[in-house]
DNA sequence: GACGTTTTCTAGCAGCGCTAGGAACACGAG
DNA sequence: CTCGTGTTCCTAGCGCTGCTAGAAAACGTC
Protein backbone atom coordinates (compact mmCIF):
# COMPACT_ATOMS: atom_id res chain seq x y z
CA UNK A 1 0.00 0.00 0.00
CA UNK A 2 2.70 1.93 0.64
CA UNK A 3 4.47 2.15 -2.98
CA UNK A 4 0.61 3.13 -4.18
CA UNK A 5 0.38 5.87 -1.80
CA UNK A 6 4.30 7.35 -2.63
CA UNK A 7 3.40 7.20 -6.17
CA UNK A 8 -0.17 9.07 -5.78
CA UNK A 9 1.83 11.96 -3.66
CA UNK A 10 4.42 11.93 -6.27
CA UNK A 11 1.70 12.37 -9.12
CA UNK A 12 0.00 15.22 -7.35
CA UNK A 13 3.23 16.97 -6.61
CA UNK A 14 3.95 17.15 -10.13
CA UNK A 15 0.57 18.10 -10.85
CA UNK A 16 0.81 20.86 -8.66
CA UNK A 17 4.30 21.45 -10.26
CA UNK A 18 2.68 22.10 -13.82
CA UNK A 19 -0.25 23.94 -12.08
CA UNK A 20 2.53 26.52 -10.60
CA UNK A 21 4.78 26.66 -13.03
CA UNK A 22 1.68 27.25 -15.79
CA UNK A 23 0.98 30.01 -13.45
CA UNK A 24 4.29 31.35 -13.15
CA UNK A 25 4.84 31.54 -16.85
CA UNK A 26 1.52 32.76 -17.25
CA UNK A 27 2.36 35.78 -15.22
CA UNK A 28 5.45 36.74 -16.49
CA UNK A 29 4.63 36.31 -20.47
CA UNK A 30 1.65 36.02 -20.55
CA UNK A 31 -0.77 33.31 -21.75
CA UNK A 32 0.43 33.03 -25.49
CA UNK A 33 3.93 32.07 -24.26
CA UNK A 34 2.45 29.16 -22.16
CA UNK A 35 2.42 26.62 -24.86
CA UNK A 36 2.80 22.97 -24.07
CA UNK A 37 6.38 22.51 -25.26
CA UNK A 38 7.02 25.37 -23.45
CA UNK A 39 5.76 24.39 -20.41
CA UNK A 40 7.10 20.62 -21.04
CA UNK A 41 10.45 22.03 -21.37
CA UNK A 42 9.69 24.10 -18.10
CA UNK A 43 8.62 21.37 -15.50
CA UNK A 44 11.55 18.77 -16.92
CA UNK A 45 9.45 16.31 -18.65
CA UNK A 46 7.87 15.79 -22.02
CA UNK A 47 5.17 16.90 -23.74
CA UNK A 48 2.54 13.86 -23.35
CA UNK A 49 3.04 13.79 -19.26
CA UNK A 50 1.03 17.18 -19.18
CA UNK A 51 -1.95 14.81 -20.61
CA UNK A 52 -1.52 12.21 -18.52
CA UNK A 53 -2.61 14.98 -15.41
CA UNK A 54 -5.01 17.15 -17.45
CA UNK A 55 -7.32 16.54 -19.95
CA UNK A 56 -5.74 19.47 -22.30
CA UNK A 57 -4.47 23.08 -22.06
CA UNK A 58 -7.95 24.17 -21.31
CA UNK A 59 -7.93 21.89 -17.60
CA UNK A 60 -4.71 23.43 -17.20
CA UNK A 61 -6.02 26.97 -17.41
CA UNK A 62 -8.46 26.37 -15.42
CA UNK A 63 -6.71 24.97 -12.65
CA UNK A 64 -4.50 27.67 -12.93
CA UNK A 65 -7.89 29.49 -12.34
CA UNK A 66 -8.84 27.55 -8.92
CA UNK A 67 -5.49 28.48 -7.13
CA UNK A 68 -6.07 32.21 -8.23
CA UNK A 69 -9.35 31.99 -6.97
CA UNK A 70 -8.11 31.68 -3.25
CA UNK A 71 -5.52 34.37 -3.95
CA UNK A 72 -7.98 36.62 -4.93
CA UNK A 73 -10.47 35.35 -1.47
CA UNK A 74 -7.68 36.01 0.85
CA UNK A 75 -6.81 39.49 -0.51
CA UNK A 76 -10.67 40.30 -0.32
CA UNK A 77 -10.64 39.28 3.00
CA UNK A 78 -7.84 41.11 4.49
CA UNK A 79 -9.41 44.10 2.34
CA UNK A 80 -12.79 43.37 4.37
CA UNK A 81 -10.82 43.48 7.39
CA UNK A 82 -9.01 46.28 7.36
CA UNK A 83 -11.86 48.17 6.38
CA UNK A 84 -14.21 50.25 9.16
CA UNK A 85 -18.01 50.45 8.25
CA UNK A 86 -20.50 49.53 5.55
CA UNK A 87 -19.32 51.85 2.56
CA UNK A 88 -16.15 51.16 3.63
CA UNK A 89 -16.02 47.77 3.05
CA UNK A 90 -17.57 47.95 0.02
CA UNK A 91 -15.45 50.08 -1.23
CA UNK A 92 -11.86 48.52 -0.26
CA UNK A 93 -13.30 45.64 -2.01
CA UNK A 94 -14.01 47.47 -5.03
CA UNK A 95 -10.58 48.32 -5.17
CA UNK A 96 -9.00 45.21 -4.25
CA UNK A 97 -10.64 43.63 -6.62
CA UNK A 98 -9.80 46.00 -9.45
CA UNK A 99 -6.37 46.25 -8.06
CA UNK A 100 -6.00 42.25 -8.24
CA UNK A 101 -7.44 42.42 -11.72
CA UNK A 102 -4.65 45.03 -12.83
CA UNK A 103 -1.77 43.75 -11.13
CA UNK A 104 -1.93 39.92 -12.20
CA UNK A 105 -4.16 40.19 -16.05
CA UNK A 106 -2.60 36.55 -17.10
CA UNK A 107 -4.23 35.19 -13.80
CA UNK A 108 -7.81 37.19 -14.02
CA UNK A 109 -7.87 36.45 -17.78
CA UNK A 110 -7.51 31.99 -16.79
CA UNK A 111 -10.40 33.36 -13.80
CA UNK A 112 -12.87 35.27 -15.19
CA UNK A 113 -12.53 36.21 -18.80
CA UNK A 114 -11.01 32.83 -20.58
CA UNK A 115 -13.96 30.48 -21.89
CA UNK A 116 -13.56 27.28 -19.30
CA UNK A 117 -15.87 24.40 -18.34
CA UNK A 118 -15.86 25.12 -14.79
CA UNK A 119 -18.66 24.66 -12.67
CA UNK A 120 -19.32 28.73 -11.29
CA UNK A 121 -22.59 29.43 -9.78
CA UNK A 122 -23.72 26.16 -8.49
CA UNK A 123 -22.91 24.29 -4.85
CA UNK A 124 -20.57 21.88 -7.09
CA UNK A 125 -18.70 24.88 -7.17
CA UNK A 126 -14.95 24.50 -6.20
CA UNK A 127 -14.54 25.70 -2.80
CA UNK A 128 -11.87 28.66 -3.79
CA UNK A 129 -14.27 29.82 -6.28
CA UNK A 130 -17.03 30.10 -3.60
CA UNK A 131 -14.66 31.55 -0.54
CA UNK A 132 -14.19 34.48 -3.48
CA UNK A 133 -18.06 35.12 -4.10
CA UNK A 134 -18.88 34.77 -0.35
CA UNK A 135 -15.93 38.01 0.51
CA UNK A 136 -17.91 39.98 -2.24
CA UNK A 137 -21.36 38.55 -0.22
CA UNK A 138 -20.20 39.89 2.94
CA UNK A 139 -19.61 43.29 1.98
CA UNK A 140 -22.43 43.74 -0.46
CA UNK A 141 -25.11 42.00 1.58
CA UNK A 142 -25.18 44.91 4.29
CA UNK A 143 -26.38 47.65 1.77
CA UNK A 144 -28.94 45.25 0.09
CA UNK A 145 -32.33 43.78 1.00
CA UNK A 146 -31.93 40.15 2.38
CA UNK A 147 -33.51 38.48 -0.33
CA UNK A 148 -31.37 40.31 -2.98
CA UNK A 149 -28.12 40.00 -1.48
CA UNK A 150 -27.81 37.25 -3.99
CA UNK A 151 -28.67 38.67 -6.78
CA UNK A 152 -26.99 42.42 -6.30
CA UNK A 153 -23.46 40.84 -5.04
CA UNK A 154 -23.44 39.05 -8.57
CA UNK A 155 -24.38 42.60 -10.23
CA UNK A 156 -21.68 44.35 -8.09
CA UNK A 157 -19.11 41.57 -9.59
CA UNK A 158 -19.98 42.29 -12.77
CA UNK A 159 -19.57 46.05 -12.56
CA UNK A 160 -16.17 45.42 -11.23
CA UNK A 161 -15.27 42.64 -13.61
CA UNK A 162 -16.94 44.66 -16.82
CA UNK A 163 -14.60 47.81 -14.95
CA UNK A 164 -11.25 46.14 -14.81
CA UNK A 165 -11.86 43.90 -18.42
CA UNK A 166 -12.84 47.05 -20.55
CA UNK A 167 -10.02 49.03 -18.43
CA UNK A 168 -7.29 47.12 -19.52
CA UNK A 169 -8.31 46.46 -23.22
CA UNK A 170 -7.85 50.29 -23.12
CA UNK A 171 -11.69 50.89 -23.69
CA UNK A 172 -11.90 52.77 -20.70
CA UNK A 173 -9.03 54.93 -19.75
CA UNK A 174 -7.38 54.67 -16.80
CA UNK A 175 -7.07 58.21 -15.00
CA UNK A 176 -10.62 57.93 -14.08
CA UNK A 177 -10.83 54.88 -12.09
CA UNK A 178 -10.87 55.98 -9.10
CA UNK A 179 -13.58 57.84 -9.48
CA UNK A 180 -15.48 55.66 -11.70
CA UNK A 181 -15.17 53.16 -8.53
CA UNK A 182 -16.51 55.67 -6.21
CA UNK A 183 -19.53 56.58 -7.85
CA UNK A 184 -20.25 52.49 -8.62
CA UNK A 185 -20.01 52.42 -4.52
CA UNK A 186 -21.76 55.51 -4.37
CA UNK A 187 -24.52 54.00 -6.39
CA UNK A 188 -24.26 50.78 -4.66
CA UNK A 189 -24.41 51.59 -1.04
CA UNK A 190 -25.84 55.02 -1.43
CA UNK A 191 -24.44 58.25 -1.07
CA UNK A 192 -23.72 58.78 2.51
CA UNK A 193 -20.62 59.45 3.18
CA UNK A 194 -18.60 57.40 5.85
CA UNK B 1 -8.66 58.23 -63.72
CA UNK B 2 -11.99 56.64 -64.35
CA UNK B 3 -9.89 53.17 -64.17
CA UNK B 4 -7.96 54.16 -60.87
CA UNK B 5 -11.12 54.75 -59.57
CA UNK B 6 -12.82 51.86 -60.51
CA UNK B 7 -9.70 49.79 -59.11
CA UNK B 8 -10.26 51.73 -55.77
CA UNK B 9 -14.09 50.47 -55.79
CA UNK B 10 -13.33 47.27 -56.35
CA UNK B 11 -10.46 47.19 -53.65
CA UNK B 12 -13.38 49.03 -51.15
CA UNK B 13 -15.92 46.27 -52.49
CA UNK B 14 -13.65 43.47 -51.91
CA UNK B 15 -12.35 44.69 -48.42
CA UNK B 16 -16.07 44.57 -47.35
CA UNK B 17 -16.52 41.33 -49.12
CA UNK B 18 -13.92 39.81 -46.65
CA UNK B 19 -15.56 42.01 -43.32
CA UNK B 20 -18.97 40.69 -44.45
CA UNK B 21 -17.83 37.33 -44.77
CA UNK B 22 -16.26 37.23 -41.49
CA UNK B 23 -18.91 38.73 -39.68
CA UNK B 24 -20.84 35.71 -40.76
CA UNK B 25 -18.86 32.95 -40.84
CA UNK B 26 -18.12 33.93 -36.97
CA UNK B 27 -21.61 34.06 -36.02
CA UNK B 28 -22.36 30.88 -37.70
CA UNK B 29 -19.28 29.08 -36.09
CA UNK B 30 -17.47 30.83 -33.40
CA UNK B 31 -14.39 33.16 -34.18
CA UNK B 32 -12.57 29.62 -33.74
CA UNK B 33 -13.82 28.60 -37.05
CA UNK B 34 -12.63 31.69 -38.91
CA UNK B 35 -9.18 30.73 -39.75
CA UNK B 36 -7.35 32.57 -42.83
CA UNK B 37 -7.91 29.38 -45.16
CA UNK B 38 -11.62 29.36 -44.43
CA UNK B 39 -11.88 33.05 -44.66
CA UNK B 40 -9.73 32.95 -48.27
CA UNK B 41 -12.10 29.39 -49.04
CA UNK B 42 -15.38 31.66 -48.74
CA UNK B 43 -14.73 34.49 -50.75
CA UNK B 44 -12.87 32.72 -53.38
CA UNK B 45 -10.17 34.29 -52.96
CA UNK B 46 -6.94 32.99 -52.00
CA UNK B 47 -5.44 33.47 -48.38
CA UNK B 48 -2.41 36.45 -49.76
CA UNK B 49 -5.42 38.74 -50.94
CA UNK B 50 -6.49 39.22 -46.84
CA UNK B 51 -2.75 40.73 -46.26
CA UNK B 52 -3.37 42.93 -48.81
CA UNK B 53 -6.20 44.31 -47.13
CA UNK B 54 -5.81 44.21 -43.65
CA UNK B 55 -2.37 43.91 -41.35
CA UNK B 56 -3.41 40.67 -40.08
CA UNK B 57 -6.37 38.25 -38.84
CA UNK B 58 -7.17 40.88 -36.17
CA UNK B 59 -7.56 43.35 -38.09
CA UNK B 60 -9.90 41.99 -39.66
CA UNK B 61 -11.90 41.32 -36.70
CA UNK B 62 -11.05 44.93 -35.84
CA UNK B 63 -13.20 45.88 -38.94
CA UNK B 64 -16.17 43.75 -37.81
CA UNK B 65 -16.07 45.03 -34.47
CA UNK B 66 -16.98 48.72 -35.84
CA UNK B 67 -19.47 47.33 -38.05
CA UNK B 68 -20.81 45.42 -35.33
CA UNK B 69 -20.67 49.32 -33.19
CA UNK B 70 -22.56 50.53 -36.23
CA UNK B 71 -25.36 48.26 -35.43
CA UNK B 72 -25.80 48.18 -31.99
CA UNK B 73 -26.03 52.21 -31.89
CA UNK B 74 -29.33 51.55 -34.33
CA UNK B 75 -30.66 48.63 -32.21
CA UNK B 76 -29.94 51.34 -29.01
CA UNK B 77 -31.26 54.35 -30.74
CA UNK B 78 -34.65 52.23 -31.18
CA UNK B 79 -34.35 51.07 -27.84
CA UNK B 80 -34.58 54.74 -26.24
CA UNK B 81 -37.15 55.93 -28.58
CA UNK B 82 -39.76 53.48 -27.92
CA UNK B 83 -39.11 54.27 -24.03
CA UNK B 84 -41.17 56.52 -21.90
CA UNK B 85 -39.37 58.62 -18.97
CA UNK B 86 -35.70 58.42 -17.82
CA UNK B 87 -35.91 54.59 -15.99
CA UNK B 88 -38.15 53.50 -18.90
CA UNK B 89 -35.03 54.56 -21.14
CA UNK B 90 -32.29 53.60 -18.79
CA UNK B 91 -34.16 49.70 -18.20
CA UNK B 92 -34.77 49.43 -22.12
CA UNK B 93 -31.28 50.81 -23.23
CA UNK B 94 -29.96 48.50 -20.85
CA UNK B 95 -32.13 45.37 -21.77
CA UNK B 96 -30.91 45.76 -25.50
CA UNK B 97 -27.47 46.11 -24.63
CA UNK B 98 -27.75 42.65 -22.70
CA UNK B 99 -29.92 41.33 -25.34
CA UNK B 100 -27.52 42.35 -27.91
CA UNK B 101 -24.02 40.49 -26.19
CA UNK B 102 -26.73 37.62 -25.89
CA UNK B 103 -27.76 37.25 -29.13
CA UNK B 104 -24.66 37.62 -31.13
CA UNK B 105 -21.50 36.45 -28.88
CA UNK B 106 -19.18 36.31 -31.47
CA UNK B 107 -19.71 39.83 -32.62
CA UNK B 108 -19.93 41.17 -29.20
CA UNK B 109 -16.65 39.22 -28.58
CA UNK B 110 -14.71 41.17 -31.66
CA UNK B 111 -16.26 44.43 -30.09
CA UNK B 112 -15.63 44.19 -26.48
CA UNK B 113 -13.70 41.16 -25.29
CA UNK B 114 -11.29 40.21 -28.16
CA UNK B 115 -7.88 42.25 -27.72
CA UNK B 116 -7.64 44.65 -30.32
CA UNK B 117 -6.05 47.88 -31.20
CA UNK B 118 -8.94 50.03 -31.79
CA UNK B 119 -8.87 53.55 -30.07
CA UNK B 120 -11.73 53.74 -27.66
CA UNK B 121 -12.35 56.50 -25.46
CA UNK B 122 -10.29 59.28 -27.69
CA UNK B 123 -12.13 61.25 -29.97
CA UNK B 124 -9.98 59.62 -32.67
CA UNK B 125 -12.03 56.59 -32.27
CA UNK B 126 -14.31 55.45 -35.28
CA UNK B 127 -17.31 57.18 -35.77
CA UNK B 128 -19.53 54.06 -35.06
CA UNK B 129 -17.72 53.60 -31.89
CA UNK B 130 -18.35 56.88 -30.48
CA UNK B 131 -22.04 56.69 -31.71
CA UNK B 132 -22.59 53.73 -29.86
CA UNK B 133 -21.14 55.32 -26.70
CA UNK B 134 -23.35 58.39 -27.27
CA UNK B 135 -26.23 56.10 -27.07
CA UNK B 136 -25.99 55.10 -23.83
CA UNK B 137 -24.87 58.45 -22.59
CA UNK B 138 -27.87 59.88 -23.96
CA UNK B 139 -30.01 57.16 -21.65
CA UNK B 140 -27.21 57.78 -18.28
CA UNK B 141 -27.13 61.19 -18.67
CA UNK B 142 -30.32 62.27 -16.86
CA UNK B 143 -29.94 60.07 -14.05
CA UNK B 144 -26.03 62.00 -13.50
CA UNK B 145 -24.93 65.26 -12.71
CA UNK B 146 -23.61 67.67 -15.42
CA UNK B 147 -19.90 66.71 -14.54
CA UNK B 148 -20.38 62.77 -14.10
CA UNK B 149 -22.37 61.97 -17.04
CA UNK B 150 -19.61 60.46 -18.79
CA UNK B 151 -18.06 59.12 -15.69
CA UNK B 152 -21.07 57.41 -14.67
CA UNK B 153 -21.96 56.18 -18.33
CA UNK B 154 -18.62 54.23 -18.82
CA UNK B 155 -19.70 53.04 -14.98
CA UNK B 156 -22.73 51.75 -16.14
CA UNK B 157 -21.44 50.57 -19.29
CA UNK B 158 -18.52 48.53 -17.50
CA UNK B 159 -21.61 47.13 -15.21
CA UNK B 160 -23.75 46.05 -18.43
CA UNK B 161 -20.20 44.49 -20.06
CA UNK B 162 -19.80 42.18 -17.18
CA UNK B 163 -23.10 40.85 -16.53
CA UNK B 164 -23.02 40.03 -20.63
CA UNK B 165 -19.63 38.54 -20.32
CA UNK B 166 -19.96 36.18 -16.61
CA UNK B 167 -23.12 35.37 -18.06
CA UNK B 168 -22.24 34.06 -21.62
CA UNK B 169 -19.45 32.34 -19.79
CA UNK B 170 -21.33 29.84 -17.37
CA UNK B 171 -19.83 32.68 -14.78
CA UNK B 172 -23.66 33.98 -14.01
CA UNK B 173 -27.07 31.59 -14.01
CA UNK B 174 -29.15 32.68 -16.76
CA UNK B 175 -32.69 32.59 -15.10
CA UNK B 176 -31.74 35.69 -12.65
CA UNK B 177 -30.73 37.77 -15.64
CA UNK B 178 -33.80 40.44 -15.60
CA UNK B 179 -34.04 40.41 -11.96
CA UNK B 180 -30.31 41.74 -11.75
CA UNK B 181 -31.30 44.36 -14.90
CA UNK B 182 -33.97 45.51 -12.41
CA UNK B 183 -31.28 45.60 -9.52
CA UNK B 184 -28.96 47.77 -11.58
CA UNK B 185 -31.38 50.11 -13.27
CA UNK B 186 -32.82 50.62 -9.61
CA UNK B 187 -29.53 51.80 -8.05
CA UNK B 188 -28.54 53.74 -10.66
CA UNK B 189 -31.89 55.55 -11.70
CA UNK B 190 -33.14 55.31 -8.01
CA UNK B 191 -35.51 52.93 -6.52
CA UNK B 192 -38.61 55.67 -8.09
CA UNK B 193 -40.98 53.17 -10.08
CA UNK B 194 -42.15 55.13 -13.30
C1' DG C 1 18.40 -12.31 -13.47
C1' DA C 2 13.93 -12.54 -16.28
C1' DC C 3 9.13 -11.18 -16.57
C1' DG C 4 4.89 -7.86 -16.62
C1' DT C 5 3.32 -3.53 -15.66
C1' DT C 6 3.55 1.14 -15.52
C1' DT C 7 5.63 5.33 -16.83
C1' DT C 8 7.87 8.33 -20.05
C1' DC C 9 9.77 9.72 -24.42
C1' DT C 10 10.47 10.15 -29.51
C1' DA C 11 8.34 11.19 -33.58
C1' DG C 12 4.69 12.74 -36.09
C1' DC C 13 -0.22 14.52 -37.53
C1' DA C 14 -3.21 18.10 -39.01
C1' DG C 15 -3.91 22.68 -38.69
C1' DC C 16 -2.67 27.61 -37.60
C1' DG C 17 -1.07 32.75 -39.12
C1' DC C 18 1.72 34.60 -42.29
C1' DT C 19 5.02 35.49 -46.46
C1' DA C 20 8.39 35.08 -50.37
C1' DG C 21 8.68 34.52 -55.36
C1' DG C 22 6.95 33.58 -59.61
C1' DA C 23 2.86 33.09 -62.85
C1' DA C 24 -1.02 35.31 -64.91
C1' DC C 25 -3.51 39.02 -65.95
C1' DA C 26 -4.95 43.83 -67.51
C1' DC C 27 -3.31 47.86 -69.37
C1' DG C 28 -1.27 51.67 -72.68
C1' DA C 29 1.68 52.37 -76.79
C1' DG C 30 2.94 51.58 -81.39
C1' DC D 1 -3.60 43.50 -83.30
C1' DT D 2 0.77 42.94 -80.91
C1' DC D 3 4.01 43.86 -77.75
C1' DG D 4 6.36 45.39 -73.43
C1' DT D 5 5.12 46.98 -68.71
C1' DG D 6 3.19 47.00 -64.25
C1' DT D 7 0.03 45.26 -61.18
C1' DT D 8 -2.61 41.53 -59.20
C1' DC D 9 -2.92 37.12 -57.54
C1' DC D 10 -1.71 32.29 -56.46
C1' DT D 11 1.37 28.29 -55.32
C1' DA D 12 4.27 26.65 -52.07
C1' DG D 13 6.34 26.71 -47.82
C1' DC D 14 8.08 28.36 -42.96
C1' DG D 15 7.77 27.84 -38.11
C1' DC D 16 4.60 27.26 -34.86
C1' DT D 17 0.40 25.21 -32.29
C1' DG D 18 -2.34 21.36 -29.43
C1' DC D 19 -2.42 16.76 -29.26
C1' DT D 20 -1.42 11.46 -29.78
C1' DA D 21 0.26 6.73 -31.29
C1' DG D 22 3.69 3.49 -30.52
C1' DA D 23 8.37 2.48 -29.06
C1' DA D 24 11.53 2.63 -25.16
C1' DA D 25 12.78 2.79 -20.51
C1' DA D 26 12.14 2.23 -15.57
C1' DC D 27 10.07 -0.11 -11.97
C1' DG D 28 8.33 -3.85 -8.82
C1' DT D 29 7.84 -8.92 -8.42
C1' DC D 30 9.00 -13.55 -8.70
Amino acid sequence: MTIQTRRERERAERRQLIVTAARELAEAEGWDAVTTRRLAAEIEYSQPVLYSHFKGKDAIMAAVAVDGCADLATELRQARAGADGVRASLAAVARTYTAFARRRPALYDAMFTHLVDLPFATPEAPAPLRDAFGELLAAVAPVSTEEDAGLLTETFWAALHGLATLMRSGRLPEWAHERRLELLVDRFAGPTRD
